[in-house]
Order: structure tokens, then sequence, then C-alpha cells
DNA sequence: TATTGTTATACTCTATAACTATA
DNA sequence: TATAGTTATAGAGTATAACAATA
């Protein structure tokens, strides 16, 4: 087909046109099929976190700050794959409300170590609650067996370069 | 454990640190992992289209462009999930550098069809064994059965919702 | 000298509303 | 009146550089 030829689309309705395109190279590309996944999922879950005025980022940071694990923000920016500055914005947010405080680490000075506060745990239990419903809504689709190797498959992708 | 309790962190090397947050829930979570997949995915992908003035967007506006789909504007925002203002700019784009034509629709004159030009097609070429490339990169851990489950499975929770 | 947190800045991405021309 | 494309604008996300305190 040449580029100057009369364009020929067959008549379609707006629901059949885009499933006209899931035929592309394209929609079958793991980075185009994981960066839409991302985009209705993240969606989705900012959209349903909004009632607890929190949106996914935060909620990550606060559920880190509620794991145990006693993680520094430059732990934190490793591991969300974020820029040390954004997790001082993330931080100062979920700190003006009460949910998280800044503990000086006594081993090391210039390291600040997040924990939740037991008001930012009762909020982190409302939000991984909304956080499962929206996760449920994204497998709707898949059986038990099949999210758990979706699961598995994501997380050895996830998790391959950085660390 | 309270929240006023000295912090207790092993004493771990900045290696191991961001390994320890691997045992959370947070990255456990299907939301969560998808949203890692594609910020390392894109990542690699964007950095490795720039030799070729692309980035993941201009790339897929061009690659449904060479598609022989004829896609019209509101068609690619509606399969993007994008905006149609968003559309309208990576068109200008690819546009601007001879890639692409706006063609009017001779059924409906309001509608513009987004097609290649024969430099557009050579650039896709170019681009889409880049994609392959970063593809494989992100694949690398996986047999080609694990590859090809994961893009059946990602399949139905990236086309579930929007048509 | 190197690292942690911080501030500042700019660029990309995303979302919304309003306008025009066609249907 | 409804839809396709366009323009404009604002907010969220991302990336970079520089600085003070500490190691």
């Amino acid at each position: 087909m040449n580029v100057g030829d009369p364009v020929q689309v067959p008549k379609t309705s707006p629901e059949t046109s885009a499933e006209r395109l899931r035929d592309t190279d394209l929609a079958n590309e793991i980075e185009f099929m994981t960066a839409r996944a991302r985009s209705v999922g993240s969606g989705r879950a900012n959209s349903m976190l909004a009632g607890l005025d929190l949106r996914v980022r935060s909620y990550s940071v606060l559920s880190l700050a509620c794991s145990g694990q006693n993680p520094s923000q430059r732990e934190l920016a490793n591991f969300l794959s974020l820029d040390p500055s954004q997790i001082v914005a993330l931080v100062d947010l979920l700190e003006n409300r009460g949910a998280v405080t800044r503990e000086q680490d006594p081993r090391d000075r210039r390291s600040k170590v997040i924990v939740a506060t037991p008001g930012g745990r009762e909020l982190y239990l409302q939000a991984a609650a909304v956080i499962q419903d929206a996760e449920d809504q994204s497998l709707r689709d898949l059986s038990p067996t099949e999210r758990e190797q979706l699961r598995s498959l994501l997380r050895r992708i996830a998790f391959e370069t950085a660390e």
C-alpha cells in the first residue's frame, strides 16, 4: 500500500474501532501492555484512594513506613525508584497529617528513619483494603492460579535491574 | 512494636537494604510491580530510542500509523488512553519531521487519518528493532514459554476496561 | 572525600475546559 | 445537538544540580 493511496477504512462503530487496533504489533509488545496495565491500574487505585486523601505514591511510602523495616529516606528512594527529593515531599505530606514521623538514626545522624504513627497505621489499614479491592478489579478475569502466575512473572521483571 | 521504641535496624550495606524491602506487602502488590516494571521498561525504551529522536509515546503513534489500520486521531487517543489534545502534539511532532501525514477522511471531513510516509516507515523499522531489543532485555530472565505466558496474562488485564 | 537530606528548577506527562468546523 | 480536532492551562510525575550537615 502506498502512502498516497486513498484511505479505505471499513466503516465501523466507535466501539469496534479500538478493537481493530488490538491486532497490531504495538498491542502485543510487553512494554506497551505493561504501560497500559499500569495506566489503568494506577488510575483506578488513585481514584479509589481519593477518599482517604492518598495517592499511590504517598500510599507506597506509608506502606513501607508500616512494614516494620524502618526504611530511611534514601532506602525509600532506591526501592521506589524515586529521586530523594521526591521522597522529601512525600514524607512532608504524610508527616504534616500526622501519619509518619522522621526519627534520627542513632548510628548515623545524617539518616532519618521513617516510621508510622498509630494514626498512620490506622490510615494504612484502610488504604491497604482499598488497594486490595483495586487489585481484585484489575485481576477479575484471572483465576487464582493465573493471578499467582502473573505475580510471579511480574516480580521477575520488576526487580531485575535496580536493587 | 510501638512508635516511640528505639529504632533498631540491622546494619546492612546499601545493596542489601533494598533487598530487605522486597519482603514487604507493598512489593507483592500487582499494582506496585506493574508500575515498577513499566518504570524500568519505559525508562530503558526511552533511552534506547533516544538515538532515533523518539520516545515511547511518539513511537506508539508511529507504530499505529504504520499498522495498515489507518487510525484517526480519535482512535489513537482511545487506544493509547491519551487525551485527544495529546495526540495533536504527538502527530505534530511526527508530521514536522516528515514521518506521518494527516489525511482527510473522505467520509467525514472532521476526521483526520494518520498514515506514515515512506520515511516514517523506514524510521519505524529501525525503532521497532530497538523496541525488540528493549523487550528482550526486560524479559531476559524468562524462558520463551514464560514470556508468552506473561504476554497472555498481561493482555487480559491491560485491555479489560476501556475498549 | 562521600553520603543524607534538602531546596530549587525545568521538563515530561496527565487532566480539564473551551473553541472551530463539521456532522 | 453531538463529535473530531485544536488551543490553552494547570497539576502531577520525573530528572538534575547545588547546598548544609554529617560520615
